[in-house]
RNA sequence: GCGGACGUGGCGGAAUCGGUAGACGCAGCAGACUUAAAAUCUGCCUCUCGCUUAGAGAGUGGGGGUUCAAGUCCCCCCGUCCGCACCA
């Protein structure tokens, strides 16, 4: 009997499974099949924590559903384009391409020690022109399909990153990696129509039944559809004279189009506000400096959480005004509104004060009128239109329509579907449904991304890199010297003949962003030997959609619902026939650590600091008292993180993952402590002394079975076979924590047997016992279940069997132990035979001494017998 | 403001077709082994009262309700965390 190994087992297992190929995924696409995924990593470098996590949980699935008979794929690859690389380049001098390359390779030597069952064949990074010739030609495709498309607008500029961020990066008015507060920039950008999905993106989610309520509803709000309406506003000047030429070339038919949720409450519109950015207010405000100020007061207003917060509620008065749709010879004050966004929905507004608090609060200060149309089925109109008229609050509830001609009586959705007929027949307006969701721009003013294959001819214009020319390879000479695109100062790359006419053309300098990468990726690892096309068509049909993605919650809109697009624009160009990637979706919570300041106020990492035997925290360098912090997520800036490698070098693989599968379940946040890991290693030890103690008596290998077993025994077994049943279960629920405490409660259990009383069944139910946990373990510690396999005397590989299964003789019990409640209150606990009667039952019961005491002197009302389940008596 | 999740011992967490609350582990305490320590093993470990035996009572954020029976279902409140946010 000696210590556990781990150093000599963890790498003699890792080299058999390899030349065995036990982790190759088949090429035979008869057999069922499981995509097993993890998000893949950036290689920074280094693996953290959070990726031990990952890929733990990962591995877990993937070798439980091997063993349960599915060809299973379960690739690796490296996101490998991205601005880190470049800062290196930056600071150190080395091309980003150098700096990937090494750090996937450390990465992999750090990754390997883990014991994944992956199939490094499929390895992939994305910065290699294998990979991003493919994207190239789909981007060409996505062109040619009108999903890809090239406009002037205003962009979300990173001052620190020199470059675009998408809608989705900008994070509080910030980038999303920078924190640095974005600015607003106008410039020529390539987008993805991913607006043209947005029904089917929305639609898409209420199939989803295997992802997590929480992103299928952040993903909803992201798209945001609302219907309403769209209005036609005939625009008009106050003082009856005609429009200049410059307003009227911002207008169609000199209307201004308006979007609405509540085309219901048109009776009661008292204003309509334009956004300053809209071409009306541009148009007027070359003639009015005053307005030009107003919109540079809004435009210095900051986009953060607190600005918009605080802000007033600001309008500026056009001379400007508009007609009613449905009241003759009505009109309405045209506004300038600070509030107004070009963004959404057309830019601008009409305002029903008494019926949104926003409108309200504007007309208040501008004294505008405030006309109830929409009153409760309770209130008398006439009562609440006063009340309406003084009132600070807008009602925003249901209720009848009032004031407001033909809509008079109708409920707020009635109304809704009249007014739209009315301005539909009228030629001023229709049904209309907006989205937030906005086009993504996917161009970026950076060197490390794959570059948009575009030449811009002098005379033809916007031509795409004819597909015979693809990969437009990078460029290996560049120089970082000074900010920004080393692409668009390179001495002769960007300078090409147009493809068309021959011309002196230019090519384009921008990069995709590296969203655009990971949006097919998994769609690669099906076939990523293929050369001549992005995939194999049968191998993406069997392969996908993946079963099981693993990964964090903070890609909940960003790269999943990319992903989600970018599968559905492949569809529809002809590359793949689904349309969600990920049919699976499994969002695992974060590792986090106590956090420790020193006296002055510094972050200290862990292994700076040290207990003193009145258990408070010293740091070592001079023995200071340090104050603990609560846990958070492991950052580099708090100094409280824990490398998983120097972990993996002291424990062994399978102590940390056995830790990272313990106790917390897998979608909540963890907490590292080193009592955790000491209690994971402790585990591994015992169960492999208690295997390999020389006075344990298990039974030779092909001892038979014994006709029957004493009473410890016989629990022993009925332990064993419940535990293969539950365990079952807890992997198919995801209930990592819950199979972990059941293997520990079959140690347990079978460490009570000593083979004393009954010599031969202890033995047999012993050597039965580990046999099944080198098994149960095995996706959990997958070096320790093939260790224990071998000592049992076996030759092959656990890797390569199947998933026992639980006898169904072994899971009943012919006694059990009920409840006896008198009043719902537990008195006593009684032993019955399994679907006693209920008579039986109750005078078992009623017999217990606890019972009787219990009963003394009272009156019964009644016993309610719920069979194998509870006896309850109730006294009056 | 809108949307969502969560709240159980000193700690992480079990238990949700309503039916024995606290599985499993961490920390702690006591003991065994040891010259000693580590490691290991055994026992205790929700709280209160109690002759510390027997037992009794309370208890799953707080309050109310449904039920023979509520951590679990319903209503109201409190707290923590997350996402979105001038979205018309």
């Amino acid at each position: 009997m000696s210590r556990y190994n781990f150093k000599d087992v963890e790498q003699k297992w890792q080299k058999a499974w390899d030349e065995k190929n036990c982790f190759q995924a088949s090429e035979d696409f008869e057999k069922p099949k499981c995509y097993v995924l993890e998000m893949f990593p950036y290689p920074s470098g280094r693996i953290h924590m959070g990726h031990l996590r990952n890929y733990t949980i990962g591995d877990v699935i993937a070798r439980f559903k091997r063993a349960m008979g599915f060809n299973v794929l379960h690739p690796m690859g490296w996101d490998a384009f991205g601005l880190p690389a470049e800062n290196a380049a930056i600071a150190a001098g080395t091309h980003p391409g150098d700096w990937t390359y090494k750090n996937i390779d450390a990465m992999r030597d750090q990754f390997k020690p883990m014991g994944l069952s992956i199939d490094w064949n499929r390895e992939i990074a994305t910065c290699s022109p294998d990979y991003y010739k493919h994207e190239q030609k789909m981007f060409l495709d996505f062109l040619r399909a009108g999903l890809a498309y090239r406009k002037e607008s205003w962009v979300n500029w990173d001052p620190q990153e020199h470059t675009v961020l998408a809608n989705e990066q900008v994070i509080d008015g910030k980038g999303w990696r920078s924190g640095v507060p974005v600015e607003r920039r106008k410039l020529n950008q390539w987008f993805l129509r991913i607006t043209h999905y947005a029904e089917d993106l929305l639609e898409g989610l209420k199939e989803l039944d295997r992802w997590p309520e929480k992103v299928r509803i952040m993903q909803e709000n992201w798209i945001g559809r609302s219907q309403g309406a769209k209005v036609l506003f005939h625009v008009a000047s106050s003082e009856g004279t005609d429009l200049s030429a410059d307003i009227k070339d911002s207008l169609p038919e000199s209307r201004l189009e308006v979007f609405t949720t509540r085309p219901d409450t048109l009776f009661g519109a008292s204003f309509c506000a334009l956004s300053p950015h809209h071409p009306v207010t541009t148009a007027l405000a070359k003639h009015d400096p005053a307005l030009r100020e107003f919109i540079a007061d809004c435009d210095r207003l900051g986009t953060s959480e607190e600005a918009i917060e605080t802000a007033e509620k600001r309008g500026y008065k056009t001379y400007l005004r508009v007609a009613h749709p449905f009241i003759k010879d009505a009109f309405l004050p045209l506004y300038v509104a600070n509030f107004v966004l070009m963004e959404y929905g057309t830019g601008a507004i009409f305002g029903c004060p008494a019926h949104d608090q926003r409108d309200l609060d504007f007309a208040r200060k501008y004294d505008l009128p405030v006309q109830a149309v929409v009153a409760p089925k309770e209130e008398d109109p006439a009562a609440f239109t006063a009340h309406m008229a003084e009132s600070k609050e807008a009602f925003t509830g249901d209720g009848l329509l009032i004031n407001s001609d033909f809509l008079n009586g109708l409920t707020v959705q009635e109304a809704k579907i009249t007014a739209i007929s009315h301005l539909e027949s009228q030629g001023d307006g229709e049904g209309r449904i907006e989205y937030r969701l906005r086009d993504w721009g996917v161009s970026r003013q950076r060197y490390w991304g794959c570059p948009i294959p575009i030449i811009h001819c002098p005379d033809c214009g916007i031509v795409p890199v004819p597909d015979s020319d693809l990969p437009v390879t990078l460029p290996e000479d560049v120089d970082f010297s000074e900010p920004g695109n080393p692409i668009a100062r390179h001495p002769h790359w960007k300078y090409v003949k147009c493809p068309k006419c021959g011309k002196d053309s230019e090519r384009e300098t921008d990069t995709f962003d590296t969203f655009f990468e990971s949006s097919w990726y998994f769609a690669r690892f099906c076939s990523p030997k293929v050369e001549d096309k992005a995939f194999d068509a049968q191998a993406v049909d069997y392969w996908l959609p993946v079963d099981h993605y693993i990964g964090g919650i903070e890609h909940a809109v960003l790269h999943l619902l990319y992903s989600r697009f970018f599968t559905r624009a492949l569809r529809d160009c002809g590359y793949l026939k689904i349309s969600e990637p990920f049919a699976g979706l499994f969002t695992q919570g974060m590792v986090c650590h106590e956090t420790y300041k020193s006296p002055d106020g510094q972050w200290i990492s862990p292994d700076e600091i040290y207990r003193d035997d009145a258990g408070q925290w010293r740091q070592n360098k001079d023995d200071a008292l340090i104050s603990v912090g609560r846990s958070e997520k492991m950052s580099k800036s708090k100094k409280n993180v824990v490398d998983p490698t120097y972990i993996i070098e002291s424990y062994g693989a399978d102590a940390s993952r056995l830790f990272m599968l313990s106790d917390s379940p897998p979608e909540r946040d963890m907490e590292w402590t080193d009592s955790g890991i000491d209690g994971a290693w402790r585990y591994i030890n015992r169960l492999w002394r208690l295997l390999s103690e020389p006075n344990t008596p298990i039974a030779e290998k092909n001892a038979p079975k014994p006709e029957s077993f004493s009473e410890n025994s016989e629990t022993a077994l009925k332990a064993i076979h419940k535990t293969i049943a539950g365990i079952s279960e807890d992997l198919e629920k995801y209930h990592l924590n819950r199979a972990v405490a059941r293997l520990r409660e079959l140690t347990n259990s079978l460490s009570s047997l000593h083979g004393k009383e009954d010599p031969v069944g202890d033995g047999w139910v012993l050597r039965h016992g580990f046999e099944i946990i080198s098994h149960l373990i095995a996706p959990m510690m997958p070096h320790l279940g093939e260790e224990i396999w071998t000592y049992l005397g076996h030759q092959d590989l656990v890797a390569q069997r199947p998933w026992p299964q639980a006898d169904a003789q072994y899971l009943i019990e012919d006694t059990i132990e009920i409840a006896v409640q008198v009043n719902g209150k537990k008195k006593t606990t009684i032993q019955l035979p399994l679907d006693a009667q209920k008579e039986h039952a109750e005078s078992v019961a009623m017999a217990d001494a606890a019972i009787q005491r219990a009963l003394k002197d009272k009156n019964i009302r009644k016993v309610i017998v719920v069979p194998n389940r509870i006896v309850n008596i109730v006294i009056g």
